[in-house]
DNA sequence: ACTAATTTATGATCTAAGTCATGTTTGAGA
DNA sequence: TCTCAAACATGACTTAGATCATAAATTAGT
Protein backbone atom coordinates (compact mmCIF):
# COMPACT_ATOMS: atom_id res chain seq x y z
CA UNK A 1 0.00 0.00 0.00
CA UNK A 2 1.03 3.47 -0.90
CA UNK A 3 0.50 5.88 2.71
CA UNK A 4 1.75 8.80 0.60
CA UNK A 5 -0.92 8.38 -1.33
CA UNK A 6 -3.49 7.62 1.39
CA UNK A 7 -2.56 10.88 3.11
CA UNK A 8 -2.73 12.89 -0.08
CA UNK A 9 -6.41 12.04 -0.20
CA UNK A 10 -6.92 14.50 2.83
CA UNK A 11 -6.87 11.04 5.08
CA UNK A 12 -5.71 11.66 8.47
CA UNK A 13 -2.98 10.39 10.62
CA UNK A 14 -3.80 9.34 14.07
CA UNK A 15 -1.21 8.52 16.58
CA UNK A 16 -1.99 6.26 19.76
CA UNK A 17 1.00 6.14 22.09
CA UNK A 18 2.15 2.09 23.64
CA UNK A 19 -1.13 0.50 25.50
CA UNK A 20 -3.81 2.78 24.01
CA UNK A 21 -6.95 1.51 22.48
CA UNK A 22 -7.59 1.98 18.76
CA UNK A 23 -10.95 0.23 19.41
CA UNK A 24 -12.83 -2.42 20.90
CA UNK A 25 -15.34 -4.90 21.35
CA UNK A 26 -18.72 -4.00 20.79
CA UNK A 27 -18.05 -0.60 18.58
CA UNK A 28 -19.95 -0.33 15.34
CA UNK A 29 -16.26 -0.11 12.71
CA UNK A 30 -15.66 3.21 10.92
CA UNK A 31 -12.41 2.65 9.43
CA UNK A 32 -9.94 0.34 8.38
CA UNK A 33 -6.74 1.08 9.33
CA UNK A 34 -3.19 1.17 7.69
CA UNK A 35 -0.28 1.28 9.97
CA UNK A 36 2.27 3.68 9.23
CA UNK A 37 4.68 2.87 12.02
CA UNK A 38 4.58 0.97 14.98
CA UNK A 39 2.85 -1.98 15.85
CA UNK A 40 -0.94 -3.15 17.30
CA UNK A 41 -1.87 -6.27 19.03
CA UNK A 42 -5.46 -7.42 18.66
CA UNK A 43 -6.84 -9.25 21.47
CA UNK A 44 -9.99 -10.92 22.69
CA UNK A 45 -10.97 -10.88 26.63
CA UNK A 46 -13.19 -13.39 28.22
CA UNK A 47 -15.93 -13.21 30.81
CA UNK A 48 -13.05 -13.94 33.71
CA UNK A 49 -10.37 -11.70 32.03
CA UNK A 50 -8.06 -13.89 30.26
CA UNK A 51 -6.58 -12.76 27.03
CA UNK A 52 -6.21 -14.34 23.77
CA UNK A 53 -4.00 -12.92 20.83
CA UNK A 54 -6.09 -12.74 17.51
CA UNK A 55 -3.18 -11.34 15.57
CA UNK A 56 -0.37 -8.85 15.56
CA UNK A 57 0.05 -6.30 12.93
CA UNK A 58 3.15 -4.53 11.68
CA UNK A 59 3.85 -1.01 10.07
CA UNK A 60 2.52 -1.47 6.13
CA UNK A 61 -0.23 -4.31 7.27
CA UNK A 62 -3.55 -3.05 7.80
CA UNK A 63 -6.26 -4.23 10.26
CA UNK A 64 -10.16 -4.20 11.15
CA UNK A 65 -11.54 -5.16 7.56
CA UNK A 66 -13.28 -8.17 8.24
CA UNK A 67 -15.69 -6.52 10.42
CA UNK A 68 -16.15 -3.38 8.59
CA UNK A 69 -16.71 -5.56 4.85
CA UNK A 70 -19.37 -7.52 6.39
CA UNK A 71 -20.63 -4.47 8.83
CA UNK A 72 -20.60 -6.10 12.17
CA UNK A 73 -19.61 -4.91 15.88
CA UNK A 74 -15.52 -5.64 16.77
CA UNK A 75 -15.13 -8.86 18.45
CA UNK A 76 -11.53 -7.71 19.65
CA UNK A 77 -9.48 -4.91 21.18
CA UNK A 78 -7.19 -3.27 18.99
CA UNK A 79 -4.04 -2.09 21.46
CA UNK A 80 -1.31 -0.47 20.52
CA UNK A 81 2.05 -2.24 21.14
CA UNK A 82 4.33 0.56 20.43
CA UNK A 83 3.69 4.39 20.07
CA UNK A 84 2.12 3.98 16.79
CA UNK A 85 0.86 5.97 13.54
CA UNK A 86 -2.30 4.45 11.80
CA UNK A 87 -4.39 6.22 9.09
CA UNK A 88 -8.00 5.36 9.31
CA UNK A 89 -9.72 4.92 6.11
CA UNK A 90 -13.34 5.24 5.95
CA UNK A 91 -16.07 2.89 4.59
CA UNK A 92 -16.09 4.87 1.51
CA UNK A 93 -12.51 5.26 0.84
CA UNK A 94 -11.96 1.73 1.17
CA UNK A 95 -14.59 0.57 -0.76
CA UNK A 96 -13.38 2.98 -3.76
CA UNK A 97 -9.56 1.72 -3.14
CA UNK A 98 -10.90 -2.27 -4.11
CA UNK A 99 -13.01 -0.90 -6.45
CA UNK A 100 -10.55 0.92 -8.53
CA UNK A 101 -7.14 -0.77 -7.84
CA UNK A 102 -7.62 -4.04 -9.11
CA UNK A 103 -3.73 -4.87 -7.62
CA UNK A 104 -5.06 -3.59 -3.54
CA UNK A 105 -7.82 -5.52 -4.17
CA UNK A 106 -6.05 -8.83 -5.26
CA UNK A 107 -3.87 -8.13 -2.59
CA UNK A 108 -6.89 -7.47 0.05
CA UNK A 109 -7.73 -10.94 -0.80
CA UNK A 110 -4.42 -12.71 -0.41
CA UNK A 111 -4.00 -11.14 2.84
CA UNK A 112 -7.37 -12.54 3.82
CA UNK A 113 -6.30 -15.73 2.97
CA UNK A 114 -3.25 -15.88 5.03
CA UNK A 115 -5.26 -15.06 8.27
CA UNK A 116 -7.86 -17.49 7.36
CA UNK A 117 -5.41 -20.35 6.79
CA UNK A 118 -2.97 -19.25 10.13
CA UNK A 119 -6.91 -18.93 11.95
CA UNK A 120 -7.83 -22.79 10.36
CA UNK A 121 -4.30 -23.90 11.30
CA UNK A 122 -4.88 -22.42 15.33
CA UNK A 123 -8.11 -23.88 15.21
CA UNK A 124 -7.27 -27.65 14.36
CA UNK A 125 -4.38 -27.43 17.23
CA UNK A 126 -6.77 -25.72 20.25
CA UNK A 127 -9.63 -28.32 19.35
CA UNK A 128 -7.57 -31.10 19.39
CA UNK A 129 -3.83 -31.32 20.13
CA UNK A 130 -2.53 -30.79 23.58
CA UNK A 131 -0.64 -28.53 25.22
CA UNK A 132 3.33 -29.78 23.85
CA UNK A 133 2.06 -30.10 20.10
CA UNK A 134 0.39 -26.57 20.74
CA UNK A 135 3.32 -24.57 21.60
CA UNK A 136 5.65 -26.16 18.70
CA UNK A 137 3.13 -25.22 16.29
CA UNK A 138 3.40 -22.25 16.98
CA UNK A 139 6.82 -21.67 18.00
CA UNK A 140 7.32 -23.28 14.52
CA UNK A 141 5.27 -20.47 12.71
CA UNK A 142 6.76 -17.52 14.90
CA UNK A 143 10.39 -18.99 13.62
CA UNK A 144 9.49 -19.09 10.00
CA UNK A 145 9.57 -15.18 10.01
CA UNK A 146 13.09 -14.60 11.68
CA UNK A 147 16.54 -15.73 10.46
CA UNK A 148 18.72 -18.61 12.13
CA UNK A 149 20.59 -17.92 14.98
CA UNK A 150 18.16 -15.12 16.11
CA UNK A 151 15.67 -15.50 19.00
CA UNK A 152 12.06 -15.11 19.30
CA UNK A 153 11.31 -12.06 21.23
CA UNK A 154 8.19 -13.31 22.78
CA UNK A 155 7.58 -14.15 26.17
CA UNK A 156 5.62 -16.89 27.53
CA UNK A 157 2.63 -15.01 28.68
CA UNK A 158 2.30 -13.73 25.03
CA UNK A 159 2.51 -17.66 24.22
CA UNK A 160 0.17 -18.24 26.74
CA UNK A 161 -2.21 -15.33 25.21
CA UNK A 162 -1.60 -17.23 21.75
CA UNK A 163 -2.39 -20.68 22.42
CA UNK A 164 -5.18 -20.07 24.94
CA UNK A 165 -2.57 -21.50 27.87
CA UNK A 166 -1.65 -20.46 31.15
CA UNK A 167 1.99 -19.28 31.17
CA UNK A 168 3.22 -21.87 33.53
CA UNK A 169 2.22 -24.94 31.52
CA UNK A 170 3.83 -22.60 28.57
CA UNK A 171 7.27 -22.97 30.74
CA UNK A 172 7.03 -26.17 31.68
CA UNK A 173 6.10 -27.41 28.39
CA UNK A 174 9.07 -25.25 26.58
CA UNK A 175 10.95 -27.23 29.19
CA UNK A 176 10.01 -30.70 27.70
CA UNK A 177 10.07 -29.80 24.04
CA UNK A 178 13.81 -28.26 24.35
CA UNK A 179 14.43 -31.30 26.22
CA UNK A 180 13.09 -33.57 23.50
CA UNK A 181 15.70 -31.70 21.24
CA UNK A 182 12.64 -30.18 19.45
CA UNK A 183 13.42 -26.69 20.26
CA UNK A 184 16.41 -24.55 21.31
CA UNK A 185 16.70 -22.30 24.09
CA UNK A 186 19.34 -20.22 25.36
CA UNK A 187 18.75 -18.37 28.53
CA UNK A 188 15.16 -18.89 28.20
CA UNK A 189 14.61 -17.31 24.73
CA UNK A 190 13.92 -19.33 22.05
CA UNK A 191 16.12 -19.67 19.12
CA UNK A 192 16.23 -20.77 15.60
CA UNK A 193 18.50 -23.20 14.45
CA UNK B 1 -22.66 -16.97 -8.92
CA UNK B 2 -23.88 -18.08 -12.41
CA UNK B 3 -23.01 -21.51 -12.72
CA UNK B 4 -24.06 -21.67 -16.27
CA UNK B 5 -21.53 -19.40 -17.00
CA UNK B 6 -19.11 -21.75 -15.44
CA UNK B 7 -20.47 -24.33 -17.53
CA UNK B 8 -20.81 -22.78 -20.61
CA UNK B 9 -16.97 -22.32 -20.20
CA UNK B 10 -16.27 -25.76 -20.41
CA UNK B 11 -15.50 -26.78 -16.92
CA UNK B 12 -15.83 -29.86 -16.19
CA UNK B 13 -18.99 -30.94 -13.37
CA UNK B 14 -17.58 -33.32 -11.00
CA UNK B 15 -19.97 -36.09 -9.06
CA UNK B 16 -19.13 -36.97 -5.47
CA UNK B 17 -21.52 -39.85 -3.53
CA UNK B 18 -21.87 -39.14 -0.20
CA UNK B 19 -18.91 -39.59 2.46
CA UNK B 20 -16.33 -39.37 -0.81
CA UNK B 21 -12.93 -37.13 -0.77
CA UNK B 22 -12.79 -34.15 -2.88
CA UNK B 23 -9.26 -33.02 -1.68
CA UNK B 24 -6.72 -33.89 1.50
CA UNK B 25 -4.48 -32.48 3.45
CA UNK B 26 -0.94 -32.36 1.73
CA UNK B 27 -2.54 -32.08 -1.60
CA UNK B 28 -1.03 -29.21 -3.71
CA UNK B 29 -4.65 -26.82 -4.76
CA UNK B 30 -5.55 -26.94 -7.76
CA UNK B 31 -9.10 -25.78 -8.20
CA UNK B 32 -11.68 -23.93 -6.70
CA UNK B 33 -14.81 -25.95 -5.95
CA UNK B 34 -18.71 -24.36 -6.74
CA UNK B 35 -21.21 -26.28 -5.30
CA UNK B 36 -24.22 -26.90 -7.67
CA UNK B 37 -25.39 -29.22 -5.64
CA UNK B 38 -24.98 -30.97 -2.37
CA UNK B 39 -23.24 -30.07 0.76
CA UNK B 40 -19.70 -31.02 1.85
CA UNK B 41 -17.84 -30.71 4.96
CA UNK B 42 -14.26 -29.18 5.95
CA UNK B 43 -12.56 -31.70 8.35
CA UNK B 44 -9.17 -31.38 10.18
CA UNK B 45 -8.21 -34.79 12.01
CA UNK B 46 -5.23 -34.99 14.51
CA UNK B 47 -3.12 -37.83 15.22
CA UNK B 48 -4.60 -39.26 17.29
CA UNK B 49 -7.94 -39.26 15.15
CA UNK B 50 -9.48 -36.69 16.73
CA UNK B 51 -12.25 -34.75 14.01
CA UNK B 52 -12.37 -31.23 14.31
CA UNK B 53 -15.15 -29.36 11.61
CA UNK B 54 -13.41 -26.44 10.24
CA UNK B 55 -16.44 -25.88 8.13
CA UNK B 56 -19.59 -26.86 6.45
CA UNK B 57 -20.59 -25.70 2.85
CA UNK B 58 -23.98 -25.97 0.93
CA UNK B 59 -25.48 -25.85 -2.80
CA UNK B 60 -23.96 -21.85 -4.28
CA UNK B 61 -21.12 -22.09 -2.50
CA UNK B 62 -17.38 -22.32 -3.00
CA UNK B 63 -14.64 -23.63 -1.30
CA UNK B 64 -11.09 -24.27 -1.08
CA UNK B 65 -9.73 -20.81 -2.55
CA UNK B 66 -7.53 -19.95 0.68
CA UNK B 67 -5.00 -22.16 -0.04
CA UNK B 68 -5.19 -22.01 -3.92
CA UNK B 69 -4.89 -18.13 -3.22
CA UNK B 70 -1.61 -18.27 -1.33
CA UNK B 71 -0.33 -21.78 -3.05
CA UNK B 72 -0.13 -23.61 -0.06
CA UNK B 73 -1.29 -27.73 0.80
CA UNK B 74 -4.45 -28.06 2.07
CA UNK B 75 -4.94 -28.51 5.83
CA UNK B 76 -8.18 -30.32 5.68
CA UNK B 77 -9.76 -33.08 4.30
CA UNK B 78 -13.05 -32.05 2.10
CA UNK B 79 -15.62 -34.29 2.24
CA UNK B 80 -18.97 -34.92 0.57
CA UNK B 81 -21.76 -35.07 3.38
CA UNK B 82 -24.22 -35.88 0.62
CA UNK B 83 -24.13 -36.41 -2.88
CA UNK B 84 -22.89 -33.66 -4.32
CA UNK B 85 -21.97 -31.92 -7.76
CA UNK B 86 -18.82 -29.68 -8.11
CA UNK B 87 -17.47 -27.48 -10.53
CA UNK B 88 -13.76 -27.48 -10.10
CA UNK B 89 -12.55 -23.68 -11.68
CA UNK B 90 -8.63 -24.19 -11.91
CA UNK B 91 -6.37 -21.61 -10.94
CA UNK B 92 -6.09 -19.27 -14.35
CA UNK B 93 -10.12 -19.69 -14.61
CA UNK B 94 -10.24 -18.01 -11.15
CA UNK B 95 -7.91 -15.26 -11.07
CA UNK B 96 -9.29 -14.21 -14.21
CA UNK B 97 -12.96 -14.36 -12.62
CA UNK B 98 -11.38 -11.91 -9.85
CA UNK B 99 -9.98 -9.71 -12.03
CA UNK B 100 -12.45 -9.25 -14.70
CA UNK B 101 -15.95 -9.84 -12.50
CA UNK B 102 -15.74 -7.27 -9.84
CA UNK B 103 -18.57 -8.15 -8.68
CA UNK B 104 -17.04 -11.35 -7.66
CA UNK B 105 -13.95 -10.35 -6.55
CA UNK B 106 -16.49 -8.10 -4.08
CA UNK B 107 -18.41 -10.82 -3.23
CA UNK B 108 -15.45 -12.90 -2.39
CA UNK B 109 -13.61 -10.93 -0.11
CA UNK B 110 -17.06 -9.91 1.67
CA UNK B 111 -16.85 -14.11 1.89
CA UNK B 112 -13.53 -14.20 3.68
CA UNK B 113 -14.16 -11.61 5.99
CA UNK B 114 -17.55 -13.60 7.20
CA UNK B 115 -15.59 -16.98 7.79
CA UNK B 116 -12.47 -15.35 8.86
CA UNK B 117 -15.14 -13.47 11.40
CA UNK B 118 -16.83 -16.92 12.42
CA UNK B 119 -12.90 -18.37 12.95
CA UNK B 120 -11.96 -15.34 15.24
CA UNK B 121 -14.92 -15.97 17.31
CA UNK B 122 -14.44 -19.87 17.48
CA UNK B 123 -10.74 -19.28 18.33
CA UNK B 124 -11.51 -16.86 21.52
CA UNK B 125 -14.20 -19.89 22.67
CA UNK B 126 -11.81 -22.64 21.98
CA UNK B 127 -8.72 -20.39 23.56
CA UNK B 128 -10.60 -18.62 27.03
CA UNK B 129 -14.28 -20.37 27.40
CA UNK B 130 -15.54 -23.48 29.12
CA UNK B 131 -18.03 -26.21 27.56
CA UNK B 132 -21.16 -24.83 28.49
CA UNK B 133 -19.98 -21.31 26.74
CA UNK B 134 -18.48 -22.69 24.38
CA UNK B 135 -21.31 -24.89 22.87
CA UNK B 136 -23.90 -22.10 23.66
CA UNK B 137 -21.99 -20.03 21.36
CA UNK B 138 -22.51 -22.56 18.59
CA UNK B 139 -25.66 -23.11 19.27
CA UNK B 140 -27.34 -19.84 19.54
CA UNK B 141 -24.70 -19.24 15.94
CA UNK B 142 -26.48 -22.40 13.98
CA UNK B 143 -29.97 -21.07 15.29
CA UNK B 144 -29.32 -18.11 13.46
CA UNK B 145 -29.78 -19.52 9.93
CA UNK B 146 -33.32 -21.44 11.01
CA UNK B 147 -36.90 -20.19 11.73
CA UNK B 148 -38.52 -20.03 14.88
CA UNK B 149 -39.86 -23.64 15.75
CA UNK B 150 -37.65 -25.67 13.55
CA UNK B 151 -35.21 -27.59 15.23
CA UNK B 152 -30.74 -27.49 14.84
CA UNK B 153 -30.47 -30.95 12.06
CA UNK B 154 -26.81 -31.53 14.33
CA UNK B 155 -25.82 -34.62 16.07
CA UNK B 156 -24.06 -34.10 19.56
CA UNK B 157 -21.47 -35.83 17.81
CA UNK B 158 -21.24 -33.02 15.03
CA UNK B 159 -21.60 -30.40 17.61
CA UNK B 160 -18.58 -31.96 19.35
CA UNK B 161 -16.56 -32.02 16.47
CA UNK B 162 -17.50 -28.31 15.91
CA UNK B 163 -16.33 -27.09 19.77
CA UNK B 164 -13.04 -29.51 20.08
CA UNK B 165 -15.05 -31.27 22.67
CA UNK B 166 -16.21 -34.77 23.03
CA UNK B 167 -19.95 -35.85 22.83
CA UNK B 168 -20.47 -37.12 26.40
CA UNK B 169 -19.60 -33.45 27.72
CA UNK B 170 -21.58 -32.12 24.69
CA UNK B 171 -24.29 -34.33 26.34
CA UNK B 172 -24.14 -32.93 29.42
CA UNK B 173 -23.68 -29.53 28.80
CA UNK B 174 -26.43 -28.84 26.42
CA UNK B 175 -28.83 -30.73 29.36
CA UNK B 176 -27.50 -28.25 31.83
CA UNK B 177 -27.95 -25.52 29.15
CA UNK B 178 -31.28 -26.99 28.72
CA UNK B 179 -31.94 -26.94 32.90
CA UNK B 180 -30.73 -23.37 32.78
CA UNK B 181 -33.11 -22.20 30.06
CA UNK B 182 -30.37 -20.83 27.77
CA UNK B 183 -31.47 -23.60 25.21
CA UNK B 184 -35.08 -25.46 24.61
CA UNK B 185 -34.49 -29.25 23.30
CA UNK B 186 -37.47 -31.54 22.21
CA UNK B 187 -36.84 -34.96 22.24
CA UNK B 188 -32.99 -34.30 22.32
CA UNK B 189 -33.36 -32.28 19.36
CA UNK B 190 -32.65 -28.15 20.12
CA UNK B 191 -35.26 -26.07 18.81
CA UNK B 192 -35.10 -22.66 18.19
CA UNK B 193 -37.42 -20.37 20.51
C1' DA C 1 -44.88 -52.31 12.71
C1' DC C 2 -40.42 -54.39 13.56
C1' DT C 3 -35.71 -54.70 13.69
C1' DA C 4 -31.08 -52.66 13.39
C1' DA C 5 -28.39 -48.86 13.59
C1' DT C 6 -27.72 -44.33 15.29
C1' DT C 7 -27.98 -41.18 18.69
C1' DT C 8 -28.68 -39.78 23.34
C1' DA C 9 -27.97 -40.70 28.21
C1' DT C 10 -25.56 -41.59 32.69
C1' DG C 11 -22.33 -43.28 36.13
C1' DA C 12 -17.39 -44.19 37.59
C1' DT C 13 -12.78 -43.24 37.09
C1' DC C 14 -8.62 -40.76 35.33
C1' DT C 15 -5.57 -37.08 33.82
C1' DA C 16 -3.77 -32.89 31.57
C1' DA C 17 -3.69 -28.56 32.57
C1' DG C 18 -5.18 -24.97 35.71
C1' DT C 19 -4.47 -22.67 40.08
C1' DC C 20 -1.89 -20.97 43.91
C1' DA C 21 2.15 -20.01 46.30
C1' DT C 22 6.79 -18.96 46.51
C1' DG C 23 11.46 -18.59 44.70
C1' DT C 24 15.14 -17.64 41.19
C1' DT C 25 17.01 -15.55 37.07
C1' DT C 26 17.50 -11.88 33.73
C1' DG C 27 17.86 -7.42 31.91
C1' DA C 28 16.93 -2.38 31.76
C1' DG C 29 17.83 1.88 33.69
C1' DA C 30 19.89 4.80 37.45
C1' DT D 1 27.58 -2.47 38.85
C1' DC D 2 23.55 -2.13 41.69
C1' DT D 3 18.62 -2.17 42.02
C1' DC D 4 14.12 -3.29 40.86
C1' DA D 5 10.73 -5.02 37.91
C1' DA D 6 9.72 -8.33 34.71
C1' DA D 7 10.18 -12.84 33.22
C1' DC D 8 11.13 -17.55 34.18
C1' DA D 9 10.87 -21.60 37.28
C1' DT D 10 9.04 -25.26 40.26
C1' DG D 11 6.35 -27.77 43.70
C1' DA D 12 1.62 -29.10 45.70
C1' DC D 13 -3.06 -29.36 44.99
C1' DT D 14 -7.56 -28.97 42.37
C1' DT D 15 -10.66 -29.54 38.68
C1' DA D 16 -12.99 -29.62 34.11
C1' DG D 17 -13.42 -32.50 30.84
C1' DA D 18 -11.75 -36.99 28.82
C1' DT D 19 -12.21 -41.79 28.91
C1' DC D 20 -14.51 -46.13 29.44
C1' DA D 21 -18.43 -48.84 29.99
C1' DT D 22 -23.09 -49.78 29.60
C1' DA D 23 -27.90 -48.74 28.68
C1' DA D 24 -32.09 -46.27 26.98
C1' DA D 25 -34.35 -43.73 23.38
C1' DT D 26 -34.91 -42.34 18.49
C1' DT D 27 -34.81 -42.93 13.65
C1' DA D 28 -34.49 -45.21 9.31
C1' DG D 29 -35.13 -49.00 6.32
C1' DT D 30 -37.59 -53.19 5.07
Amino acid sequence: MNFQKLIDKGLKLKSYSEDSVIYEPGMQPRYVYFIKSGEVRMVTVSDEGKEFIQGVFKTGQYFGEPALLIDRPYLAFTIANKDSQVIAVNKEDFFELIKNEPDFSMELIRTLSTRLFYKSMMLEELASEKADHRLLTIINYLLGDIAVGENLKVTRQELADMTGLRVETVIRSTKILAEKGLIKTIKGKIVKV
